[in-house]
DNA sequence: CCCGACCGACCGACTGGTCGGTATGATGAA
DNA sequence: TTCATCATACCGACCAGTCGGTCGGTCGGG
């Protein structure tokens, strides 16, 4: 079914570029524009606001995010080892595209309150995700009761911070060292006893 | 000894208040001024600038959030005790001020690139104060040996999002319900047991 | 000859910052 | 006491640059 990328996917490509590197305000559409063989009508014929385009360009990672951490937990029957996966899967995806993970994690911010609605959207799919697991994990057994909600939100935070922490200083380098120290300060807030552990 | 609060304060307790509504760049400094009795002029022979202007006004919160930390902690010795005090004082600080936690935690973000380094500044400040009392709780024996670098940064990243999620949806409310829960799985992840806590 | 796709010069709203000017009070010489 | 002088604090109309978005027009295929 693909052949040349379509003109909105050229735009969209463009447009991560720019809007990864300087943020939502810094980048002006000319520069958007300029990236692709298009011209500034020709935008605007496939997108109708600068902002819209900024959400199309969200929904697009934030959706390849999803679907890679789903496709990776789709592996695995019992709860805590999906947690585990989808811990690795979110550091490693994230961890080898830099630029992505700065727009998805804190580029998105910049926009101002007309993201807030879109920054709930996106955390909250995470952390339902999750949850979900968590919540299987309880009913497994494989873990005592708690408040799921918000320690699903918890695990995005921390994992969001460590992420954070390492696009601006570089620490740790790679990423995915941090993994071992998530996986297990995480699962063992959430009660799970510490145990050899099958991934590196 | 309060006579009538500075110039420069009026405009910097103005400006934060427009700030945390608007976020940075929505904000325009006209209106600024029109909350100060002053004049643009007036005000910009206080402030060189619109992002020198925003500094000020976190650097402000963030000493008064940590002034108010650092007293809460000195009341205790023990560093585990420490720990629960400051996730406490956190909560409930920031808990009772939503103005002050949107600016503190969300509207530097519109500043774009220019907020990078205030933004590592401001976390890594608290960060290190988590830091200096895991390690102290590693050195007393309370707890087992970790990477407390990391472990600070997945703390500070998981009460802001549980704050973040408060502001933006209002749940839970109020937001210092999420204590017990933050205690419990932060520090059971450090490898403390449970146990009776004292604070509700 | 119509229409979807695209072009790019242009518009106008907005905003950070400036600058010539003013009010007030301190200083101090006559 | 008085008045010239000067610095500080403040005023607000204005400017110049920027940028999202528009619109009249082009063009090729069906």
């Amino acid at each position: 079914m693909k052949t040349r990328p379509t003109a909105r996917d050229r735009i969209m490509e463009a447009a991560e570029v720019v809007f990864a590197e300087k943020g939502y305000h810094d980048t002006a559409m000319d520069e958007i524009v300029r990236r692709t063989d298009m011209s500034k009508g020709g935008l605007y014929f496939h997108f109708p606001s600068k902002e819209r385009l900024f959400f199309a360009v969200m929904d697009h990672l934030g959706n390849r995010l999803a679907e890679r951490i789903n496709a990776s937990i789709a592996q695995e029957s019992d709860a805590i080892a999906r947690l585990e996966i989808a811990l690795t899967t979110v550091l490693e995806s994230l961890g080898k595209r830099r630029r992505l993970a700065k727009l998805l994690l804190v580029q998105g911010y910049s926009m101002g309150n007309a993201f807030e609605k879109k920054r709930i959207e996106t955390y909250s799919r995470f952390a339902s995700l999750i949850k979900d697991n968590l919540d299987l994990a309880v009913e497994e057994g494989s873990i005592p009761p708690i408040d799921t909600e918000i320690v699903s939100h918890l695990w995005v935070g921390a994992v969001n911070e460590v992420l954070i922490r390492w696009l601006y200083t570089g620490k740790p380098a790679p990423v995915k060292e941090a993994l071992p120290v998530l996986k297990k300060i995480l699962l063992r807030g959430v009660g799970v006893e510490a145990k050899v552990s099958i991934g590196g």
